[in-house]
DNA sequence: CCAAAATTAGGACACTTGACCTAAACACAA
DNA sequence: TTGTGTTTAGGTCAAGTGTCCTAATTTTGG
């Protein structure tokens, strides 16, 4: 792999793990095994690095929902994958809590340019949360129930990040499948098997 | 005010507005307009300002729930003060998220020596969900259903933060306020009058 | 009124930060 | 081999950080 591309891959870990602001250039440089003046070479400042991770997390983004989208064909089944995201990186999440939400967090409280950047990376599972949902036969509320989805499994992600209890975890994944369930099964014709 | 209390309840807000870390004691001492040397005096460290300041948010968040239930005897009106306190802090929640949250949060990156402390602001309120929970009638899962509560609203906060959709707010407090009144039904003999 | 205590001011410190520069080492085509 | 552009190393810089110290000032109690 290309050092740059290095750099990117590792700041993206650590902006994750310790936050952007709290991860310096000799932290990235030390993890990466190069000098400061090699790191300057490829990112002329803070930002330029910050810009590449989130273009980063957005092409891992993408690919993902790609990946859910060729693993079923059923939309219902696909909002499932979105869901069941947090129990696949239950150990990540548990220790950082949510990348997405944790970045915007933090870029909302330091005013950052790239506040609305990282935004996009929500928007990317809202886009295709409601497209899945309009798949499903809903129709004005898409966007909303996209939303709500999304919000929800924030929560759940803080939440476990800061009491770590298992339990609520397990408990509100099935709540949240159940609520799929159940709204799939106010359309006038749900075509739900399972 | 006493100087002290006059730094705990500015450094207060700066966490807030702007995060912990990127809070220096410079901008404390220049918003408080006092000496460097001054504030040093009264805080030797800048751990010892952050428990200062999670003591203060503790002491406020127990006067907020005392205040609850003094304004209502019935327990689901006194989770709903819990429920509109997102649509009442809205402005704040916009531009900075919810205090509470986004303190855990960063302290969790930080790996910070009062991670945990910062935890119990959370804990107050869950704790006390679960008391008005079991007060009306519920009996085994009133820490989830608690629990359950503070995630929701915690999403609801975070997403707002980021995407400042008014619409959104306002379909998830009418849907938190409904998902309330939809509980209180499943009681054997419920009590809500409204 | 005076002395002791509490409070404040302002500077000094050792250190880290992001940013920048220059020179050396490397890769590779001519 | 030579030469040219790319990549790397390491040092420098000003600004800012938390911490600490001492001296001045204010407040307080006898």
């Amino acid at each position: 792999m290309k050092t740059k591309e290095k750099i990117i891959s590792i700041a993206d870990r650590l902006f994750y793990e310790n936050g952007f602001e709290h991860t310096s250039f000799a932290d990235i440089a030390s993890a990466v095994n190069i000098s400061r003046g090699n790191f300057y070479y490829h990112f002329k400042t803070k930002d330029d690095i910050l810009n590449a991770v989130i273009d980063l997390r957005k092409q891992n983004t993408q690919a993902l929902l790609q990946q859910w989208e060729a693993q079923s064909d059923a939309p219902i089944d696909r909002i499932r994958s979105y869901i069941n995201i947090v129990a696949t990186n239950k150990s990540a999440i548990k220790e950082y809590g949510c990348p997405v939400g944790t970045l915007c967090t933090e870029l909302s409280k330091l005013n950052h340019i790239s506040e609305q950047a990282a935004a996009t990376l929500f928007t990317l599972f809202q886009t295709w949360l409601a497209r899945q949902f309009c798949a499903m036969g809903f129709k004005n509320n898409t966007d909303f129930l996209a939303l709500h989805v999304l919000g929800w499994s924030q929560g759940v992600a803080t939440l476990f990040n800061t009491f770590k209890n298992e339990a609520y975890l397990k408990q509100e994944l099935e709540q949240m499948n159940k609520w799929l369930s159940d709204l799939s099964r106010t359309l006038p014709t749900h075509k739900e098997i399972h």
